[in-house]
This record gives C-alpha cells, sequence and structure tokens, in this order.
DNA sequence: AATAATATTGAACATCTGTTCAAATGTTCA
DNA sequence: TGAACATTTGAACAGATGTTCAATATTATT
C-alpha cells in the first residue's frame, strides 16, 4: 500500500492508486440501472417535459388543457406524454373523449422537488 | 354509464374551467427557474456525465482517473467536466499537473440517491 | 350515419448533443 | 530549456431530440 489510504475528504493522493479506481469503478450501479437513472434524470431535462410534470403535481388533466396551459401544440403534450408514460412517470386514463394524465409516482414528485430547491438556490 | 362517478382522487371536470386552468399555469416556475431545472436535469441525462458525478460521490478525482474509471477518453471526460463546472456542479482545484474535480453541492448528492431509488423501483 | 371534439401517430425537418481527433496550453522535473 | 505528463480547446462528425404538419383513431352527440 503505497498512497495514503486515509482519503477521507479530499486529500490529494501524489500517485494514482489503481485499487482506489477499482473501488470506485466498482461502487458505480450497473448498466442497467444507471440507464434507467439517467432515462429518469433526461426526461426531466427538457422544460416542455418538465412543465408537464409540474402541471401535473397539482391534478390530472387532458391532453387539450395541458396544450393550452403551456402554450405548445396538442400533437406535441402527447408525444412527450408517450415518452413520459414508457418511462412510467405518468399514468393515462381516458374519459369520454379526453386523456387525463396523472404522475404515476410520488417520487417523480420528490424528484422535481428537490430540482427546484436547487435552481432556486442560486 | 357515461363519466367518471367513481373518480376518487382525480375528479374528471364535464367541462374545461378556465380559471382553474389559469391557476394551474400561475402555479409553475417562471421560466428562468424552470431553465435552471431542466438544465440540471439534463446534465443528470447523460450516462457519461452521471458515471462521473457517481463516481465523484466517493472522492475528488482528476481527469486522467476519471478517464480510466469510465472507459473514455480524458478529452470526452475534460469537455463533460466543463458542462457540468458551469452548471456548478462541481468544482476544480488544481494540485501540479493535475486538476481534481469534487462535487459542488451536497444537493446533487441527494438528487442522484433519489434518482437512484427511483431506478431501482423497477 | 354524420359531424365535431379530442387524441394519437408517422414522417420530415432543423436543432442540439456527445464523442473524437488534432492541436494548444499548463505544469513538473531533469 | 527541453521532455514528459496532464488538461483543455476547437472543429467536425454522426446520432439523438423536439416540434410541426398532415393524416388517422376514438368517442360523444345529434
Amino acid at each position: 500500500m503505497k498512497t495514503g489510504d486515509r482519503a477521507i475528504e479530499c486529500a490529494p493522493h501524489e500517485q494514482t492508486d489503481e485499487t482506489t479506481l477499482a473501488r470506485v469503478q466498482q461502487s458505480l450501479p450497473d448498466t442497467g440501472v444507471l440507464l434507467r437513472m439517467s432515462e429518469i434524470f433526461g426526461a426531466l431535462g427538457d422544460p416542455t417535459r418538465l412543465r408537464l410534470l409540474l402541471a401535473l403535481c397539482r391534478q390530472p388533466l387532458c391532453v387539450h388543457d395541458l396544450s393550452q396551459i403551456l402554450g405548445v401544440t396538442e400533437s406535441a403534450v402527447s408525444h412527450q406524454l408517450r415518452t413520459l408514460k414508457m418511462l412510467r412517470l405518468v399514468t393515462a386514463r381516458r374519459a369520454g373523449k379526453r386523456v387525463y394524465y396523472s404522475l404515476d409516482d410520488v417520487h417523480v414528485y420528490r424528484l422535481m422537488d428537490e430540482g427546484l430547491k436547487h435552481a432556486l438556490e442560486r
């Protein structure tokens, strides 16, 4: 063991420790989970989709309503909702001619809340 | 049996209420905050950047180390770190020839933790 | 059945994005 | 200073992404 292994906070190692790198590498989640994570974050990474989800935080809304609220085409809304549905972030329920969308998961709410705090800070 | 008589928590309105839509619309964060939010989420939405941040959760690491851990070019790492730095998600500190990067904010950690829980669920 | 309202789909398009390569910059040490 | 190592930068490229338009479903109403 050559370099200082007491890197608690951010002790700079003089020399790159192979085993340390390997340990960090192994600590990363496996490909499947990582991809799922990035997909979820990616979904929240678009202003339109983010606004869709934020609106749905309030109450279930249909495509037409969402189209009006966001000021984008119903087609665009539908396309994005499709993405969100595939990622299991929203659910759809038909009521007559309309299809009402809701948040699928409380976690999404928490995620957005955390992101909002972040964005408000600086 | 026409429309929702069994809607428990998400009562579908027969007819779109204008004031309700306006209320939802106003509840959305303003453009600046929303853009900042989507930028942050967008940064976490790429597998490479996500792995970078996850690695930095463990300890500060230099470009060369990160390049080895992730298995991508140092150039690619540097490019992405630049993005993350501009978004204030990481900080840089030079030590000799190397530049050590660290997470800039505890919130990033919390955000990733929440996302991980999410990804692990289904 | 015909019409209107809502929603979805697919193709096309421009734009954005992430990586690579080559070159330049910065740093240390002999 | 020169050589080696580490990082950054810019241009270029392929691939992904978001919106729009037009066409098609789906449902309710008359």
